[in-house]
DNA sequence: ATCGTCCGTGTAATCGATTCCACGAGGAGG
DNA sequence: CCTCCTCGTGGAATCGATTACACGGACGAT
């Protein structure tokens, strides 16, 4: 593959100044400028980005590390982080962590061995030791979604406060009281936190969150499944059942299903995190929808800053609440195109 | 940071001693072999695999370009290519082209001048030009899902032809002989392939595939929509519809609803390319289901085998068929020729 | 005419590793 | 005792770029 030497004897110049003019460097006369062009051109030449990083000790690369890419919240977002990214002139190098904090930390030493510019982090867990040294070594860093408290680095997420009362309201209002979660990981921040903005949603209509309602997930469709089988075995099984992410909604439908259970008659069921799929899903499901979109580009041009020596901020976007048919039909304006609803699984 | 040389100094030797260490050469004596360890440990020493690149000439990455990320099959795809390189010892990079040529080609361009091992493309296109040049240029590659002829790369896939078939017979046997497909774009193997082996499953039970019940679609939901409504609106619209990917098979669902039609009662559906999602339906949704898992570890391994100076041979993997509700029931008790059923798990 | 600037260019150092080659010590064989 | 190998080690070249510094020529000012 041909080098810059080449480019230099091919166009009768020192590579000095075929250098000057891939980079764009203003004192270079016109008829160099047009040789080098010539022969570049000539002889396909694309310069060596591996030897250019080692000398300018930037690689123009972002790492991404998420919890599992098979979530679509999560898919999504690495596709909009890599679209800003682009957009900025970086490329972008994705982890899947899988949820499991050694794949996270096999991804962040990989991604720092190879000197990428900044490191994006949904961390899986309270955070793995390799994360946490790396925030402490002053690489560019900026957490998306789930964020570690303590570490003092900037956090893009999506508050879900607002929306989540906004789904309790419209529960109530459905006239559905006994209100179940399925929570997250308790070492992740969003694990905790949809719990929490949900029991203070319940207390502002004057309900309360027994502990036989707060079922233990951990963002997987298999935990969806196994705590709604504990809810529906519960002498007062709850009348709605509020998945913290959209993997164990699934798993709950399931569940559901295979009692012969019919939702939203017999119970109802919520999400966070709204995917296209939940359009398609028997009945529709009723989500809190964060703007993906939005966080990924946020991030993305917070850990720029960073990187390129700005201050690089926290920003906090609203989610906001979807209202399907899955926790049951809302009265007024909307004639429920009811088609039949299957209910045998 | 610390470099090969402040280990070197810290641990009194050369920095070629402290190199063979690294890798593991074996005339190392064991006692600089503890002085190097030990100082790696004390300085937490990291090599810089930028430097390693840029003089052993090869990175250990693979760069994987797919046509889509966000559709599940793709998304599923890569997951199982990072697996089978992480446990090869190479990293991934993914590019999504997003059906685009000119995205594919930056992809591949970016990748070439990061100077990866080795290439695993899906292509979006006919090819892309770059695409084709670094084939041509001699740069490992295979191609994987869809490939381009006469291209001398190997080709990773699965062959639906028989899964179509039981597909076909399993339409049969319920009764529907009016049968449609969605066709992906015809500049795809991919897109091609599926309808050929449709009209040759029904050709074998009497059947014709008239151009009134061919639509053209992009692999894309909003595609599987349009196209289902025209067959919708054909004086004598098709029994049953086959889209060629899940994508538009979700078009077609939202298509079918927003006419107020029962599936699959008034109409029956299939797609290829089975997703986690399609049990999740209303109704299940029969589907293709490729191996997928089984493809992305047999595209890595016949790469890395390239990148190593073996052959890398080409593999085709067969699909099969899983029945569910979405083409009609089928009478309890009677056989099959399905070769697997499947329900919610 | 002389001097100082500025401009375009080239030479060579540099980034952080790997690896060829040379060298000295020590052991085996004659 | 001398020679020849082997082994462990270090010096220095190298990968392909960027860039500090030096240099020569043109040109404007004095």
């Amino acid at each position: 593959m041909a080098g810059i030497k080449d480019v230099a004897a091919e166009a009768g110049l020192s590579v000095a100044t075929v250098s000057r003019v891939l980079n764009g460097h203003p004192s270079v006369s016109e008829d160099a400028r047009r040789r080098v062009t010539a022969a570049v051109e000539r002889l396909g030449y694309r310069p060596n980005a591996v030897a250019r990083s080692l000398r300018t000790d930037q690689t123009r690369t972002l790492g991404l590390v998420i919890s599992d890419v098979m979530n679509p919240y999560f898919t999504e977002l690495a596709r909009s982080v890599e679209e800003e990214a682009r957009a900025l002139g970086y490329s972008v190098i994705i982890g899947n962590a899988d949820e499991r904090p050694d794949l996270q930390d096999h991804h962040v030493t990989t991604l720092l061995d190879r000197r990428i510019d900044g490191l994006l982090v949904s961390p899986t867990d309270g955070g793995s030791p390799g994360m946490l040294g790396a925030a402490r070594a002053g690489t560019p860093m900026v957490f998306v979604d789930r964020w570690i408290p303590g570490v003092d680095v900037p956090v893009v997420r999506s508050d879900g406060r607002a929306a989540v009362r906004d789904l309790v309201a419209h529960l109530h209002t459905l006239g559905r009281r006994r209100l179940a979660i399925i929570a997250g990981p308790a070492a992740t921040t969003t694990g905790r936190e949809r719990v929490d903005a949900f029991r203070e949603a319940l207390a502002a209509h004057g309900l309360e969150l027994p502990d036989a309602y707060i079922g233990q997930g951990d963002f997987q469709a298999g935990s969806g499944r196994r705590v709604t089988e504990g809810f529906l075995d519960l002498p007062e099984p709850p009348e709605v059942v509020f998945a913290a992410d959209n993997l164990m909604a699934l798993g709950a439908l399931d569940a559901i299903r295979a009692r012969g259970l019919r939702v939203p008659d017999d119970i109802g069921l919520a999400a966070f995190d709204d995917i296209p799929w939940f359009v398609h899903t028997d009945p529709p499901v009723t989500a809190v929808a964060q703007p993906v979109r939005d966080l990924g580009r946020a991030a993305v041009r917070a850990l720029v800053d960073r990187i390129e020596g700005r201050p690089g901020e926290s920003v906090t976007l609203p989610a906001r609440l979807v209202v399907r048919r899955s926790c049951g039909e809302d009265d007024a304006g909307i004639e429920s195109p009811s088609p039949v609803r299957r209910s045998t699984p």
